[in-house]
RNA sequence: AGGGGCGUGGCCAAAUGGUAAGGCACCUGCUUUUGGUGCAGGGUAUUGUAGGUUCGAAUCCUACCGCCCCUGCCA
């Protein structure tokens, strides 16, 4: 794999993060035998998205760093929501990610037999008991964050009854929601995740990877910390949520006297205008307020990649945006630097016109046809050159032409000349208007024969650059224009009252069908990122595009200085 | 209110007692056949507040303020 310069600086200048301070006190004072072993653990549940990125990146990138390696192990402990799909999808961005996780596949279902076999280890050491208590009991319980709770009245059963109803609950005798069995810790901790918490539950449902082995399936909280130490992870990082389970694990753990991952969490990633809630995106798909989990406005790394995010623009980005313990929320503006600053290297550059203004040339002949040179890409030479064919009658930009133009706009004005980029220099002679609705219709120009390839002899220069393509040689495409999901910042923090979907930008997407691009752009194939010059990034879409009936999707666009004064007025 | 965390410029984030890096954003110039890229420069911080310890504090202590998480048989 080629490491970009943008990702070698990036690297040096990050000089530390907590976790890797951590992980390196540890190397120096030779825990684990210096080892580091992280892993990454999704739930197969739905899609990764960009938060997972910045989690993914810190294992993976951490156990590189240190020579160690890190695990992929799907915590799959709830076969009511669990799927394949969703392996595979995660196996899928994993890999476009660019992270290999090789042997070290795991799932937390191996582990059900070695689970079971602790808890009646911890049952008979009168650490666990069964509980009959129903929801609605067990909640009254629990007590609230200020009171304590009671001892449920099934606390003190005897250790064969309890091994009894374990057998029963696991042979499938006894019905979802009657049984759990919990961990005997404290009623009165002010930590509620030590008020004997559940250990398993009853669940009458095919798993898909154990099949209808079980009855019974283990919370997570009884399942990570040791699949973590099963694997022998040294360092567990997690984010901000699971602090308050640590003193759990750890009793865990104890009890059962093996292995002790060191668990570290950090703060999950935030990004403004987005959000990265499971759930929440969940309900967008389900609502159609976007086509599908990989609509290019998603913040999944499917989305992303349809949208023609580079992965390696979502690895600088995690890595700049570094680690810490402050819940923090970044600045969109960020990540889309490091999408420019990656395609700026990498895409091709082509002419499109989006939104098409006809230009007739009067005094080019009206059966020839140049071929100019065009550079592919000025940021890297070995890129080459292509011809892009001329001719005289053209689509503009409409958005290049002003007829009483302000004076900070340079483009093309009424008698004004301007260069066609690789072409000729062209000055604008008449408007054309619809006589009904005052709409420009059509633009007559004349060119300089002169300056061809785009120069002057004499010397003279023009204050604009534009693109353009010949109408006789282009090909018709669609064009979706992508802007922020979200109206705010924050789609979370709304008016009160207001549902957070109120917050949807309706002008999220923009469908342009009548745009034209120049022949060779029309060779692409889907999935591929490109530039349009002087427009933005675009991306084949890796679905609805063909040779017939092109489509793109834009990623970001170009820096725009002249938008940005027109926003200021 | 009980418990667990966190507060460094507009946004992230370094600095683990020695006198506030870096990036993004923003602003100025220069370069430019993309108003792109690149280059040069610039302004933003009494490090949440108030005290204290110290020759010296973002770093240690105390109090206060603010924000986040926790009452699933979800993960």
């Amino acid at each position: 794999m080629t490491s970009s310069n943008d990702s070698e600086n990036t690297e040096e200048r990050r000089v530390s993060n907590f976790v890797r301070n951590i992980i390196e006190e540890d190397i120096a004072a030779g825990k684990n035998e210096g080892q580091v072993i992280t892993r990454f653990p999704p739930e197969p549940n739905g899609y990764l998205h960009i938060g997972h990125a910045k989690s993914i990146c810190l294992n993976f990138g951490v156990a590189e760093r240190y020579k160690g390696q890190c695990h992929l192990r799907f915590d799959d402990t709830n076969p009511t929501k669990e799927e394949d799909e969703y392996v595979e999808a995660i196996k899928e961005d994993l890999r476009w990610l660019g992270f290999d996780w090789g042997e070290h596949e795991y799932y937390a279902s191996d582990y059900f037999d070695q689970l079971y076999d602790w808890a009646i280890k911890l049952v008979e050491e009168g650490k666990a008991y069964v509980c009959d208590l129903t929801f609605e009991e067990m909640k009254e319980y629990r007590g609230t964050l200020t009171e304590p709770g009671r001892n449920s009245p099934y606390r003190d059963r005897t250790v064969e009854e309890n091994l009894d109803l374990l057998a029963r609950m696991a042979a499938g005798e006894v019905d979802e929601g009657k049984m759990v069995l919990r961990a005997k810790i404290d009623m009165a901790a002010p930590n509620l995740n030590l008020r004997d918490p559940v250990m398993y539950r009853v669940l009458k449902m095919a798993h898909h990877r154990t099949g209808s082995k079980w009855n019974i399936y283990p919370m997570y909280d009884f399942c990570h910390g040791q699949s973590d130490s099963i694997e022998g992870i040294t360092h567990s990082v997690c984010t901000l949520e699971f602090e308050d389970h640590r003193p759990l694990y750890d009793w865990y753990i104890n009890a059962l006297g093996i292995h002790h991952p060191q668990q570290i969490e950090f703060a999950r990633l935030n990004i403004e205008y987005t959000m990265m809630s499971k759930r929440n995106l969940l309900e967008l798909v389900n609502e159609k307020h976007v086509d599908s989990w990989d609509d290019p406005r998603m913040p999944t790394l499917s989305g992303m990649r349809r949208r023609g995010y580079p992965p390696q623009a979502i690895r600088n980005f995690c890595e700049a945006v570094g680690v810490a313990k402050a819940n923090s929320t970044v600045d969109f503006a960020w990540l889309e630097h490091f999408v420019r600053n990656e395609l700026n290297k990498t895409s091709p550059r082509f002419m499109a016109v989006v939104n098409p203004l006809k230009v007739v040339i009067e005094n080019y002949p009206e059966d020839q046809v140049d071929e100019l040179e065009a550079v592919n890409n000025p940021e890297d030479p070995e890129a080459g050159t292509r011809m892009v064919p001329f001719s005289k009658v053209l689509y503009i930009e409409r958005d290049d032409f002003m007829e009483d133009p302000p004076k900070k706009f340079f483009r093309l004005a009424p008698g004004r000349e301007v260069r066609l980029r690789y072409a000729y220099f062209i000055t604008c002679t008449e408007v054309i208007k619809d006589a009904a609705t005052g709409e420009i219709t059509e633009l007559r120009c004349t060119y300089d024969p002169e300056t061809k390839g785009g120069n002057a002899p004499d010397g003279r220069k023009v204050k604009a650059t534009m693109h353009w393509v010949s109408v006789a040689h282009a090909q018709q495409a669609e064009v979706r224009n992508y802007n922020q999901l979200f109206t705010k910042a924050n789609p979370k923090r709304g008016k009160k009252g207001k549902h957070w979907t109120t917050n949807i930008n309706p002008e999220s997407r923009e469908v342009l069908t009548e745009c034209y691009i120049e022949p060779a752009l029309a060779e692409v194939k889907g999935g591929e990122r490109v530039q349009f010059e002087r427009l933005g990034y675009y991306c084949a879409d890796n679905q609805n595009h063909t040779r017939k009936a092109p489509v793109f999707n834009r990623t970001v666009t170009l820096k725009d200085v002249w938008a940005k004064m027109q926003k200021k007025g």
